[in-house]
DNA sequence: CGAATTTTGTTAATTAGGTAAACAGTTGAA
DNA sequence: TTCAACTGTTTACCTAATTAACAAAATTCG
């Protein structure tokens, strides 16, 4: 790059506060989530866990015998993209999916011993990487973020 | 649903308040950004603009004559995944490639008039969907929502 | 009761968004 | 001049997610 394209870039990248999509906060919420989702690969990636999936375990972990249908309606996502994650846990050995005499349809989902010593291994993992990654916020800078955050969520239940 | 099931679902969800995942700021920015996603094709959807290409046509506009890589860099993508942006820009006849004769390599982009114009349609109906969709929200709290996702995003750069 | 409706888990097809690798042509630097 | 770097592009691939259909089971209602 020449010094002159170089500086016509930078001017770019300088003036992009001039840009209408720095105003816009689904671009900044965008933009950030990108950012974290990186992190979170690089945390726990390598063949580690994805977010739905480490979601899925802390959910079942919390919550042992729920099924699939709650389990995806409380992570906002179909029945249909739950089964590869539930098969993936059950490969893992971290969960089983467990018979309900009272409702044959239903499988409970029941973590393992293994299950549940990989989710604390996890998610002190990602609370570290939150830890390194939000350094630069005070502890009040995060939970005013998380409580604006939630705000946005509370639009959750219109379809 | 039975009543008794009826009972335990909703018992799920007013125990996630005791879940992990509602402490993780990661978990929360992603069910914020998929609210403010599904929104957002709502109003400009119905074979409307993606955000990508709104953002690139945005971007086009405030900076005419910006090269593809330049582009890229700028919305944080690939220079192989804005071919098909670009592309549809011009077949919506939004942008012209032009060619530079200082550079035999790139191609500037440029908007047309029709482009300026469908860009202001677009912008006018984004800040409307945001300004219903963060309805609840003061003006305050959406600057200190926007300085928080900002602060996030000082860590673009690393890479 | 019996018929119609709903729910559950599942599969299959499709889409959106995005990355990585390779390429030919062009430019810049040693 | 040769080597490295950059540009736009194509191709192949991947992940996340949705929709539609389905059979089995459960629930609702006439």
């Amino acid at each position: 790059m020449t010094p002159q394209k170089m500086l016509r870039a930078e001017a770019f990248e300088d003036a992009l506060g001039g840009s209408d999509l720095e105003e816009l906060i689904g671009y900044n919420l965008k933009r950030a989530y990108v950012i974290v989702r990186t992190d979170f690969r690089k945390t726990l990636g390598e063949d580690g866990m994805s977010a739905r999936v480490f979601s899925a375990l802390s959910l079942c972990v919390r919550f042992p015998n729920i099924t699939q249908s709650e389990l995806a309606r409380t992570m906002g996502i179909e029945r249909s993209g739950l089964v590869a994650i539930v098969d993936r846990l059950e490969d893992n050995g971290y969960l089983r999916r467990v018979q309900v005499p009272t409702d044959r349809r239903v499988q409970a989902l029941v973590p393992t011993d293994a299950g549940r010593t990989a989710y604390r291994e996890a998610i002190k993992a990602v609370r570290a990487h939150e830890d390194t990654l939000f350094s630069e916020m005070t502890d009040d800078e995060k939970q005013t973020l998380l409580s604006l955050l939630r705000k946005i969520r509370a639009r959750e239940d219109d379809e």
